[in-house]
DNA sequence: TTGAAAGCGCTAACAT
DNA sequence: ATGTTAGCGCTTTCAA
């Protein structure tokens, strides 16, 4: 590989001449005739600038992680899209890990930025992550944003309109006609789910509808909780007629196990979920969700990060710039006994 | 950030000292009392090294990269799962990018290798990838390993049991009575294409069945391309009775198409495809699917990659420790006008 | 067994 | 406008 003196011998000046060249900053003050010099022997050589050297002397490797629970989680993979676009385009490189990767999530992180590996990072929390993760990154003081999160403590956060995207599915189901709608949530302990939890409270209560704290179930967003849900609801002694699921993932267990059980969906039961994902409308049924703009929330972190590392405050964002979107599909339908009525009043 | 100096000078040794303890070579020879004061001091200190002074030093980064053509392919996305453990799991870190990201394919791979960023690269081609960016690669010599191929090139390829894996498939609606089966496969230059198409092929010639060419479709593995062949294929005179899907995600787009379409699965209509997703048994209805090992092929990627970089020679691996396995869920059934006495003989 | 010292390739302060 | 030079933090001869 070509050095930097290796370009500087051949055009004939001096390595700091070349670094200056190169790396183009508006006040170095270079001759047309050194430059022309330089980007001919630059080119003749191909020369690339020597990755370690220049990190080792600037101390920044203009490459960020991000750390994410489940790697084949399609929710995810929406919001890796915006940052792997974000980060380029900005000239970082994206380093991925999934949580549990080899050693536990604190030194996993004290690892890539302790040892310099990256400048910064972005952390998907996951239901199993052990929450003293958050206590010491704050402590480590390393830039670092928390995704899907909208915490008041001194590490950047990034968060959508949940409360908005929970109302509005829960609005297509009240307009629909259903009055009986449970609450498929998350952990208690996760705020998106108590965000969720917020707006299908809210457009209930709004419409003057009951909410029976067992029609809400806790458990979580993957697709087992969803069977789990179900079986939870169709154990009480009065069924709901519709579900709200604050997960998409979460919603395609909940229609594996009514398949099971024979529910007939949107027949007997109409399921709306949060997030979309690319193969809702292959799903049996098509399913009803309401979009979220994961790419763009994936840009937001990444600005958001390089602010951080460039020394700036951590903020709080709420990613509200494209509203969430209904995406009505064939899950949800008008409550058993109302159809025909409802369809041809 | 604590350095080797200020571990030397708190131990009260030379840096040279230190560095051998802490890079634990077996020919360093150092006295208990030494290391003992080391460790004390790199515990005090919480030092860590410094990534980019050692890979300066060392001509290496302990990273690779892996280029997909799509973040979100679910397929990729159980193969990144094999390559981030056994690349974690050998002291590598794991670099993503999208191809097309930012600039063309071979000088994305030239920048990241030639930067020495990363030390080798992981590269899953896609249709639309310029299939000149193999040949850049074999000339730059970069360490680096193509995913899903098998070709005779100077550079190291993994692939699957892809015409097993198509004459399973085959064999499967063979056995449930099918006679008209068509075949949904990759673009004809797409290796794995030509390898499950010859995988149907032998399979319907061992049965004695004939394989008309306009049932065989070479438009591609999205589900895009799926609902074009599906348009095809039913704007025939003749239909089949069942379709083999060389990939998952054209098979979901079939499915769309079948159900927009009215055509009833698996009714009027059977269909199987290659690769199982997570989510397989929610789809509409549930698809037949065969299961190739991708997180192993994975972690063999990682292996060979590991190898190569260690200066070994590029290899062919084929992916057969574990086979490929049919998972029956309900898209295929026995073709129409058969069913009732095949269930009840 | 230990230490001194020479760089790896680059940037930036300083000198010319 | 251009060149000289001192490190960034580490590994690794070589000497003691």
């Amino acid at each position: 590989m070509a050095t930097l003196g290796d370009v500087a011998k051949l055009a004939g000046v001096s390595v700091s001449a070349v670094s200056r060249v190169l790396s183009n900053s508006p006040t170095a003050r270079v001759s047309d005739r050194t430059r022309e010099l330089i980007h001919r022997a630059v080119e003749e050589l191909g020369y690339q600038p020597n990755f370690a050297a220049r990190a080792l002397r600037r101390a920044r490797t203009n490459a960020i992680a991000i750390l994410v629970p489940d790697l084949t989680n399609a929710v995810f993979a929406g919001l890796m899209l915006g940052v792997n676009d974000a980060a380029w385009s900005r000239g970082y490189t994206v380093l991925i890990a999934r949580e549990e990767t080899l050693e536990p999530h604190p030194e996993l992180i004290r690892r890539l930025v302790g040892e310099g590996r990256v400048d910064g990072v972005l952390l998907q929390l996951g239901d199993a992550t052990d929450m003293t993760v958050v206590d010491s990154l704050v402590e480590s003081g390393a830039p670092a944003i928390l995704i899907n999160t909208m915490r008041d403590i001194p590490i950047g956060t990034v968060a959508l309109e949940d409360e908005r995207a929970a109302a509005m599915a829960t609005q297509h189901l009240i307009d629909l006609g259903h009055r009986h709608i449970a609450m498929v949530g998350g952990l208690a302990r996760n705020d998106t789910a108590q965000r969720r939890s917020a707006g299908y409270h809210t457009a209930m209560n709004a419409a003057g509808l009951a909410t029976p704290p067992e029609w809400e179930t806790w458990i979580g967003y993957t697709p087992d909780n969803g069977r789990a849900a179900l079986q939870r609801l169709w154990d009480l002694p009065e069924h709901p007629t519709a579900i709200v699921a604050a997960n998409v993932n979460g919603a395609i267990g909940l229609l594996g196990a009514a398949r099971r059980a024979g529910i007939r969906i949107p027949d007997e039961l109409s399921i709306v979920s949060i997030h979309d994902v690319w193969f809702a409308d292959s799903t049996g049924p098509p399913l009803t969700t309401v979009r979220m703009p994961l790419y763009q929330m994936g840009v937001t972190a990444i600005t958001a990060l390089h602010e951080r590392i460039g020394g700036g405050e951590p903020r709080h964002e709420r990613v509200d710039a494209e509203p969430p979107v209904l995406v009505v599909r064939e899950s949800t339908a008008p409550p058993p006994g109302t159809r025909r009525a409802r369809r041809h009043p």
